[in-house]
DNA sequence: TGCGCGATAGAATTTTTGTTTCATATTGAT
DNA sequence: ATCAATATGAAACAAAAATTCTATCGCGCA
C-alpha cells in the first residue's frame, strides 16, 4: 500500500532498518532489533516462530514488512534469504554468464581471457566447496601409505603425472600407473596392502581407471578420488573423494581446479611430514 | 516410515545420495542429480517449485525424502537449509585466516587457500602480460604444421601431456615426445620439415628438452616455447615464446598459468580451424 | 475529563503448502 | 505373452501458513 515494488538487497535493507529504527513504534523497534540480530531466523523461520522468539505478535511482523515497503512478510523474507544464497554464488550460473558474452572478436586472446576468467572462478569455487576434513583425511592416507599409486587416463592424465612427480619429491614413493605398453592391469597388481591409490577421472569415466579403482577397493587399499561430479562412479568407491567443478570454454574443460587441488594435497602432505619429523614421530 | 529418526548433516546426506544414486529409480535419480546441483533450491524453494524446475512430480520429491529415511520433504529440507546456515561462518573465517597471515594452523586447508589465491593472481597476471600477437603467431604456426610435436620433462611434463591430448582432439596431429624407453633422441628424429614443436621447460631447464629444441632449430622447424623466464635458454631458440610467471607456495611452483595458456592455444587453434573451414580456406 | 488517533492483539479468512490416496503406466519375471 | 510388483502421476486432502479485519488499548490533546 504505502510503497511500490521494493526489490532490495540485504545490505540496503539492513541499512534502512538501522536508519529508521529510532522513528519506529516500540513493537517495530523490537522487531528491528531481532531482525538485525537474527537474520538467519528471518530468512528461514515462519512468521509464527519468529513472532514467538521475538516476543511480538505475528501481525506485527507483517506490519514491519509493510513499513519498509514490502507487500507482506514473505516479500521481505526474500531479501533475507538472498543473503544466504548470495554469499554462496551459484557457480554454474556465473560460468553460464561467462560463456554467453563470448563475442568471438579476437579468437585467441578471447580464449585466453575466458580461460583466465573461468580459471579464477573455478579456483574461487574450489576454495569454497572443498571440505577441510576431506583434505586432512586424504593427507592422512597419503602419509600412512607405503607406496602411493596414481592412476588417470586421457584428459585427467596430466593431473596424475603432476601428482606422481611432485609426490616423489617428498618422502613419498609414488608410482604412476601410466598404462604404458598396455600393461595397466599388470601395474595394478603391484598395489599391495599398506599402499594407497589416487584416482583422477572425469566424464566420460575411463573404464580402465574405474577398473583400477575397483581393484584397489577389492584389495582394501585406501582410495583418494578426484572427479568431476558427486555422482561419478569413482565417488562411492573412494575412501575420500573430491568433486571438482571445472570451468569450461568452448567445450574444452579446464584442469585448473584439479591441478590446484593436487598441489594442495602435495604441499599439505609435505607440511605434515615436516611437522612430524620435527616432533620425532617417524610414522611411515 | 522405513528408517528411524534421521537428523543428518548436509555432507552426510550428499554422500549418501552419491552412494545410492545408481540404485535409485529413474525419477529419483533425476531428483538426486537436481538436488546435488541445486542445493540452494532444495533449501529454499517449495515442493511445487522444485518439482517444476527438476521436471518431476511433486509427490516424487516426498518419495525421495522418504527413500533417504526422512519423514517427508520438509524433514529433508532442514538438512539442505543447515548447509546455508552452517557454511557461512566457516567461509568468512577462512578468508580472515588467509588474509591475516600464513599461520600454519590448518596445514592442508591453508595450502589450498594459498594455492587458490596464488593461482588467481597468476591468472590475472597472465591475462595482462601475454601479448596478443604472440598468441596469434603461435596459433598460425600450429595451424600450418603437419605434425605438432610436444616436448617437456619433469615438472613441465603435465602441460605437454595436456597439449598432446587436446591437440589430437582437433584436426591436429600431435606427437608427445615422452622420452619413453629413453628414446627421446629417436623421437626427436621423427620431426620433419613442415612440422612444429612446442617445448615447455622451467628452471632447472632439462637438458633433454633443450636438446630437442636445438634439434628442431637446426632442422628449421618452428618452435613455440613455454617457459618461466625471458632469460630461459628456450627463449632465444624459439620462434614464438611465452614467459609464464607461475605462483609459488612453500617452494612448490604451480602450473596453473601454464595450463591456462596451453588451453588457450588449443582453443584458439580450434577457432581458427573452424573459421577457415567455413570460409573454404584450406591452408595446410 | 472526554475525544480522537494510532498502535496492538486476537480472531477469522484465505491462500499456500506438504502429504496421502488411488488409478495408471511401466518394468521385470515366469 | 501374462502377471505381479513397482514406480509414477493426478487429484483430493489436511495442515499450516500468511494476511486481513476488527475490537481494544494506550496515549496525547483539547
Amino acid at each position: 500500500m504505502t510503497a511500490g515494488a521494493n526489490p532490495r538487497t540485504y545490505d540496503e535493507l539492513r541499512a534502512e532498518i538501522s536508519a529508521r529504527h529510532s522513528s519506529l513504534s516500540r513493537r517495530l523497534q523490537q522487531i528491528a532489533e531481532y531482525a538485525l540480530e537474527n537474520p538467519n531466523d528471518m530468512a528461514l523461520e515462519t512468521v509464527a516462530v519468529i513472532a514467538d522468539r521475538a516476543e511480538v505478535h505475528p501481525s506485527s511482523l507483517i506490519r514491519f514488512g509493510n513499513a519498509f515497503g514490502f507487500d507482506g512478510f514473505s516479500d521481505m523474507q526474500r531479501v533475507f534469504r538472498s543473503r544466504l544464497v548470495d554469499r554462496l554464488p551459484s557457480y554454474s550460473e556465473r560460468i553460464k554468464t561467462l560463456r554467453s558474452d563470448a563475442g568471438d572478436g579476437e579468437g585467441a586472446v578471447n580464449a585466453l581471457d575466458h580461460f583466465a576468467e573461468a580459471g579464477i572462478r573455478a579456483l574461487e569455487h574450489l576454495r569454497e566447496e572443498i571440505q577441510p576434513g576431506s583434505l586432512e583425511a586424504a593427507i592422512d592416507i597419503l602419509a600412512g601409505a607405503e607406496i602411493v599409486h596414481v592412476v588417470a587416463q586421457r584428459r585427467a592424465f596430466p593431473v596424475a603425472a603432476y601428482l606422481a612427480y611432485a609426490l616423489s619429491h617428498l618422502d613419498c614413493r609414488a608410482h604412476l600407473l601410466d598404462s604404458i605398453g598396455g600393461m595397466l592391469g599388470e601395474q595394478v597388481h603391484t598395489m599391495a596392502p599398506g599402499d594407497a591409490l589416487i584416482a583422477v577421472s572425469y566424464k566420460p569415466y575411463a573404464p580402465e581407471t574405474l577398473k583400477s579403482v575397483q581393484a584397489a577397493k577389492d584389495a582394501d587399499i585406501p582410495i583418494i578420488g578426484i572427479t568431476d561430479n558427486p555422482l561419478s562412479p569413482v565417488t562411492p568407491l573412494a575412501t575420500v573423494s573430491f568433486e571438482v567443478e571445472e570451468a569450461q570454454v568452448r567445450g574444452f574443460r579446464s584442469l585448473t581446479a584439479s591441478m590446484c587441488l593436487a598441489m594442495s594435497l602435495v604441499v599439505g602432505l609435505g607440511q605434515k611430514v615436516a611437522a612430524e619429523g620435527k616432533t620425532g614421530d617417524g610414522a611411515g
